[in-house]
RNA sequence: GCCCCUGUAGCUCAAUGGACAGAGUGACGGUCUUCUAAACCGCAGGUUGCAGGUUCGAGUCCUGCCAGGGGCACCA
């Protein structure tokens, strides 16, 4: 179902081009965007816009009479039942109530595929997020990215693309290294040896953990062994670990991309070579820098030491020129604050090696706290995100985590989180789901159906709001993608169940003792209900949030 | 010192440059022999960090300050 400002739009596009053939107008340049408000007073319609009050100036016209001679060519359309002007210029739109009561049919015919649109045309889209290092297990930090990037891949998907989510990973280099001496050290220490253990080594219980865990089912034998073999047995622990933990929040990759297949494959090196040929690398005291500033940095970067290693930006070019050539028209990076200034020298260069990077976006969350504590990895002064999900949930972790807008600061609430009540965000807007399929429960035991119900009964002012309510979830899907910012999704819910909550007070579906309803009532308002379950399972269904029948 | 993000009700946060800045939570007061009260209704709460500017219009854009977070490596 397209967005319906979708068809909005082009209807006010329509008038404003009818208006300037007529001479209404003067030929303007149309603006690049027409803006829609769902504005708060009713006496305003559902929609409006302040179109007019854009073109005034260069009509030479007042406002309201620009607004009033686009209303005169606004073509005659179903959508629309009364439109009206109002100052300072305001054009306001009312939808028509016979059109919003059709489309329970048309949402109940689309069923769990509602709110799904063609944005994307099946054009490949990547989402790379989570993309920890397997140095240990997940941080709540972490699940913030890891619900952020799959939420969004949920959108894309709904939004017509054609969605990978993928895993980025460096298993090579010095955190692997020290991550293996930890072990050792730990493994030692198991074993009952006196050792040192270096405080710039991984603090973490897991690794105490894992070497009592080596040592009581290998004994001494790994006593002499290479680093390597320690390399390996913690790499494929923290995997596992970081899978399963992803699993429990409904977390599932399609590739787990390694760094090192970049140097198997040669692109790293293809990299520099192509960058020296276009001039856009140079020599410098022993290192290879890349001109940085010639794309728009404030300084030129070093890609490869005077050691001759390459430093980090020199993969991550390489990797997202990959990306580029994995065919991705939209690729979406999910990374925290604290590499979101890495990532314009990534884009640059891409550029420099003549790629054009637009497709490439950056989608930066700001960290969690809980409880005021800052958490740090290496410290082992963590809140591990198994921990979190252990205490509150799955569903709640997902919604906590959507709740704030990315680059906001997220104070992850435990207290609230834990409670199983009406403070709670996430039950509120499940239990309004819960209220349909009890209700439809109801029906079905009492020999109700909605066979033959007739939608266009649905003119109550509550069964009204719930529909447009419902019918803007392709609208919250859109802006989501477009902005980049999922966090709308859960404000969303909330007001749909909330509207949701308020025609349940108002319009009951179901006779009673002391509530008779006509039976023709009773069947429009079971597929209008059925309607709005569609709706809030769909939106809990794009969060990654489970939609119960029963609380 | 420079760059990025944030600063909005007691608290946690919304608000594509549009109309009188909204929710939740907390406080207070109401509504259950219920289509499940995990709900609903009412009431209270604001100089949108500060000072300028841009325009028909600024929480939103620009400049300068203040505060918190993140970065500014031949670390990732």
């Amino acid at each position: 179902m397209q967005p319906l400002h979708h068809r909005l739009v082009s209807l006010l596009i329509d008038s404003l081009n009818n208006t300037q053939a007529a001479g209404d107008l003067p030929a303007l340049d149309s603006p690049a965007a027409i803006a829609l408000d769902r504005p708060k007073k009713p006496e305003w319609g559902n929609y409006s816009t302040p179109l007019a009050l854009g073109l005034a100036r260069s009509a030479r016209l007042p406002p309201l009479e620009v607004a009033s001679r686009l209303l005169k060519h606004l073509p005659p359309s179903e959508l629309i039942a009364q439109a009206t002007t109002s100052a300072p210029g305001f054009i306001n739109l009312t939808l028509n109530p016979a059109w919003v009561a059709a489309q329970v049919e048309a949402i109940l015919a689309a069923g769990p595929g509602f709110a799904d649109f063609d944005l994307g045309g099946g054009a490949k889209a990547m989402v790379e997020f989570v993309s920890a290092n397997p140095t240990g297990p997940l941080s709540v930090g972490r699940g913030r990215g890891g619900v952020i990037g799959d939420t969004v891949a949920n959108l894309l998907a709904a939004a017509g693309y054609d969605v990978t989510r993928e895993y980025y990973f460096n298993n090579a280099g010095k955190q692997m290294r020290d991550l293996a001496e930890s072990l050792r050290l730990r493994y030692a220490q198991a074993l009952g040896q006196e050792v040192e253990f270096p405080e710039s080594y991984y603090q973490g219980e897991y690794l105490t953990d894992l070497g009592r865990r080596l040592a009581s089912e290998r004994g001494d034998s790994l006593a002499a062994a290479e680093w390597t073999a320690f390399k390996e047995i913690a790499e494929s622990a923290m995997f596992d670990s970081i899978k399963g933990t992803l699993s429990r929040l409904r977390i599932y990759m399609d590739v787990f991309f390694n760094e090192n297949s970049l140097y198997d494959d040669g692109s790293v090196w293809d990299v520099v070579r192509e960058l020296r040929e276009r001039g856009h690398a140079y020599d410098s005291e022993g290192a290879v820098w890349f001109k940085a500033t010639a794309f728009g940095g404030t300084e030129d970067r070093v890609i490869v030491k005077s050691t001759g290693e390459p430093t980090y930006r020199l993969p991550d070019i390489a990797y997202h020129r990959n990306k580029l050539g994995r065919g991705f028209a939209l690729v979406v990076d999910v990374l925290g604050a604290d590499h979101k200034d890495a990532f314009p020298d990534v884009l640059r260069g891409v550029q420099a090696l003549g790629l054009d990077p637009s497709g490439i976006q950056m989608l930066m969350n700001q960290f969690v706290t809980l409880k005021g504590e800052k958490m740090s990895t290496r410290a082992g002064r963590f809140t591990l995100l198994d921990e979190l999900i252990d205490e509150v949930g799955a569903d709640v972790v997902r919604f906590f985590m959507l709740m704030r807008s990315a680059e906001s600061h997220l104070e992850f609430d435990l207290d609230l989180a834990k409670e199983q009540s009406e403070k709670n965000p996430v039950y509120y807007v499940q239990y309004a789901h819960t209220r349909i399929a009890g209700i439809l429960r109801k029906a079905q035991a009492a020999g109700h159906t909605a066979d033959g119900g007739d939608v266009s009964r649905l003119t109550h002012p509550g069964e009204q709001a719930l529909i447009r309510k419902i019918l803007e979830l392709p609208d919250v899907i859109e802006l989501a993608l477009k902005d980049l910012a999922p966090h709308h999704l859960p404000y969303y819910a909330q007001e749909l169940a909330t509207i949701f909550h308020g025609f349940y007070r108002d319009c009951q579906v179901l006779p009673s003792e002391n509530q008779p309803v006509d039976p023709a009532t009773t069947k429009a308002r079971l597929k209008l209900v059925s309607a709005a379950k569609i709706g809030l399972a769909r939106a809990l269904g794009l969060m990654g949030v489970s939609a119960p029948e029963m609380m």
